[in-house]
DNA sequence: AGAGTCAAATGGTTGG
DNA sequence: CCAACCATTTGACTCT
């Protein structure tokens, strides 16, 4: 019949021709060589989506496992809906006992070694592989979170700035009309605070770290263009 | 309907 | 080389 029913066989035979499992990775890395080279026109995402509800990950009872969870939430959200390959991903909903059980051990550690993953996949009723991704994901909206917390910091520190910018503006615009002796709405625009800072007879640069060192810089500037 | 959430998939990187 | 991790994407599902 249709071309895709065909492409949905092929998958079949070879999915349940896999070997056996030695590694995640290794194992989907070979398939994918495998299928790569076998269909060269086929995509990718799609072949790899369908092979991972193979191996280890998805064993008969867990996928019975995840249906039930669903279930237990809404008869009707079990999602049946069929791919081109005639697979189906069904979104899994942990419950909240899983969800709890899995934050307090996050926040004993939050990188669980192969041990941890294994004993709370048994307590949850989980894969271990399911317990690995919830830890990743979990750390990503942490460091998520942590992204955002930082960004609300950098603006306040923006802000904080920017603010201090325009009060030492207004500060030097001051000073400038102290050293003309001119109120400051007769504010005269003078050359840049560089021009400011260097004594016109000495060239001495003057020091303006501070609010005091700027003041005793101008009026010794001052001081010494009176004598001109 | 479409925006948001989150489990899962995927590919890249890295340390041992 | 490989296991483990991370960043990004996908897709199922929920909410408004």
């Amino acid at each position: 019949m249709g071309e895709e029913e065909e492409e949905c066989d092929i998958g079949l035979s070879l999915r349940l021709g896999s070997g056996e499992y030695t590694s995640r990775r290794t194992d989907e890395r070979k398939r994918q060589v495998q299928l790569n080279f076998l269909f060269p026109s086929h995509p990718k995402k799609e072949i790899v989506d369908y092979e991972v509800h193979d191996d280890d990950r998805s064993s008969s009872k867990t996928v019975n496992q995840n249906e039930e969870h669903a279930i237990k939430k809404d008869n009707t959200s079990v999602n049946s809906h069929i791919n081109k390959y005639g697979t189906t991903r069904k979104k899994l909903r942990l419950t909240k006992e899983q969800s709890a059980l899995l934050e307090s051990s996050f926040k004993e550690h939050n990188t669980p070694n192969m041990a941890q993953k294994q004993e709370l996949a048994e307590r949850l009723d989980l894969r271990p592989r399911q317990v690995e991704v919830w830890f990743q994901n979990r750390r990503a909206r942490t460091k998520l979170k942590k992204t955002e917390v930082d960004c609300e910091v950098l603006k306040k520190c923006c802000e904080s700035l920017k603010e201090e910018n325009r009060r030492l503006k207004k500060e030097l615009q001051e000073l400038r009309s102290i050293k003309f002796g001119l109120p400051s709405p007769f504010y005269v625009q003078l050359p840049k605070t560089a021009a400011l800072t260097v004594c016109p007879t000495c060239e001495r640069i003057a020091k303006t770290s501070t609010t005091d060192d700027k003041n005793n810089m101008v009026l010794d500037v001052m001081g010494k263009s009176n004598k001109f």
